[in-house]
DNA sequence: ACAACATATCAGCGAGGAGTGATATGGCGC
DNA sequence: GCGCCATATCACTCCTCGCTGATATGTTGT
């Protein structure tokens, strides 16, 4: 029974952590971005980002997987858009908690340099 | 002008990145789930969440310097505790978002399994 | 059907970071 | 002061993941 209890903690932590790497990385939170002011296609987004376009795709692909975006096929393009508002609520709560800590995230050198 | 609004954009993205960083773990989320109900000190921390001492140490280290937690003497104890409310809101927002799409990110093979 | 564009896939490389074990520092009571 | 407990630090290893370059799949117009 405590061994269930812990399963149940440890499944919904991994979850998390899961879904917190999603967001842990530069390119992804680029086209997250991009994506939450309008629905784009994978060339508009390598414009926009800046990366490479197999580099955009394995991220879409990784983030369609996961349910944050969502695709449409338009013609030959694939339009791709934001799957669910929480997920512009979750990045301003970030924002939210940067305004705090902002300076201490910066200083901290337990991750690489930007 | 542009250079400096990609600056500013990207430096944004970064922070935000790192931040998440901060959060895609799944030690450091279990030593801030501990600490949303309770300050704790370091021995405790490490019998609840079952890792060992100096990687609680480390993870509090990093934390700490994120100013994510803070910390207080209490005789020979550090009573870490959690540094702002919007963290607490932060972790049930990921929750409330794991609820739309909690299949597809467990389905997500890019990342290592649990 | 073919050419051109849009997107996806794959193998391989390289770097970052989490965990461990040993050890150092620091405060407490006897 | 000395042992004891609580915590911090360090060097090291291993594994994960992001990026690139080449290539495959797919779609549209002519």
């Amino acid at each position: 029974m405590a061994q269930l209890v812990d399963d149940r903690k440890s499944a919904t932590i991994e979850r998390r952590a899961k879904l917190f790497r999603g967001f842990a990385d530069p390119s992804r939170l680029a086209i997250l971005g991009a994506l939450c002011n309008e629905p784009l296609a994978v060339h508009e987004l390598v414009e926009r980002t800046e990366l490479s376009q197999p580099n955009v795709s394995n991220h879409l692909r990784c983030l369609l997987e996961c349910g944050l975006v969502a695709s449409d096929r338009d013609g030959r393009f694939i339009r791709y858009r934001i799957s669910s508002p929480r997920i512009t609520v979750l990045l301003s709560d970030v924002d939210a908690l940067l305004d705090v800590v902002a300076v201490g995230v910066e200083a901290c050198d337990n991750y690489r340099e930007a």
